[in-house]
DNA sequence: ATTGTAACTTAACGGTGTTAAGTTTGATTC
DNA sequence: GAATCAAACTTAACACCGTTAAGTTACAAT
């Protein structure tokens, strides 16, 4: 009776195997650069076999895009502990979005820059209602709200707010992980150039 | 005499007519949905004769890249000349630089977003000296310096200036482009948003 | 008329994501 | 213990892709 079990174990093992080796992959090569036959020939099954636990390539990517979102929101969290207000966990919060984009690019390539390909298809098949996504945004959003509610922010629309603060990151973050070829100055001073820009910005 | 002449010309109007075919696919499907093969077809040559005008599929997109920043570029002068201050023209310009993104989707994602993909070919091959994307960064760069000598923004380091409201208008039209499915609030309240809270954290 | 060259094409290489059909494996039933 | 049956996995193929080497055509210059 346990042989079902165990069974299914292995079968939970075999789709974390193929998930292990193509985030492994995908981080050192980019995804674009990777193929179904070179993640098969990495955990040595055949390439048909990853479709027996993956829709498509997409499908593989969005778990790991998924894996990402819950690190970066753990992140998150142990910031707040961290700070003293709720301004402060803003600030830093801000830095740690940049800076984890920065440690794992192809990471942060495929969860906030790669989903542009797929234009129609990802809205369909990938629900951002219920994503570690929506829950890491959400996170920001409630981090604003009390800030506003503080009287450390000036009153306005929250969601506005919130947007325009993971603009302001995301475009920072895209920007350095992708032109590399751009004399920016340095991050530290880039970071906080933007930080305090924004967070001063949102004062006023 | 001027058969020789007349070849050129005709060699450079095929180099047009491939250009214009790649632009108008590019635009309508993504330029990953485009292949050597469909454009040839389209302007009802062989695959191969693309590769007789140019280097690769990435040398097209680089030469397109090119005719958009031009674009953008005459769009943020006519703005100059409509401002009256130097405040008032980084105001429009931002607002002019996100539209100019939407309204040209693809474009903007082959320019600003695509790069990441080619890693260091790019960077051995496209130079961004000399670049219409230098001369437009450049110009954003040269407002904010005014605007800084005039006293209507706050001393400090023009280049971390300049390269922060790069970074935020980026990543609000990256955004918007990209990720169609987030609930975001009205396009041009957004723009509004984040066009006062940068530059009003650039005063302070 | 012959030569030489520029423009263009054919055919192919080695890859891609994905699917239909077939095979192996191994526990369950008789 | 042999037959059955489903799950797991593979083989082979389809229809593409970017790119290149080799070959052909067309045509101006000699």
């Amino acid at each position: 009776m346990g042989l079902r079990e165990r069974r299914e174990r292995e079968k939970e093992n075999l789709r974390q195997e193929i998930l292990d080796a193509a985030r492994e992959m995908f981080v050192a090569e980019g995804f674009q650069n990777v193929s179904m036959r070179k993640i098969a020939d990495k955990i040595e099954y055949s390439p048909t076999t990853i479709y027996l636990y993956f829709k498509d390539k997409n499908d593989i990517l969005m778990q790991i895009c998924e894996e990402t979102f819950a690190l970066l929101y753990r992140r998150m969290q142990e910031i707040e502990k961290q700070s003293q207000s709720s301004l402060d966990c803003l600030s830093k919060g801000i830095r740690a979005y940049v800076e984890f984009g920065l440690e794992h690019p192809h990471h942060y390539e495929v969860t906030f820059i790669a989903p542009i390909w797929d234009d129609l298809d990802k809205s369909e098949e990938y629900k951002f209602e219920g994503s570690m996504g929506e829950r890491t945004f959400g996170y920001l959003r409630s981090i604003i709200a009390e800030a506003v509610a503080e009287g450390s922010l000036k009153k306005g629309d929250i969601d506005a707010m919130s947007q325009t603060v993971w603009a302001a990151m995301h475009g920072l973050t895209s920007l350095l992980i992708g032109h590399g070829d751009f004399p920016f100055v340095s991050k530290d001073k880039l970071i906080d150039c933007l930080t305090e820009t924004v967070l001063d910005g949102l004062k006023t």
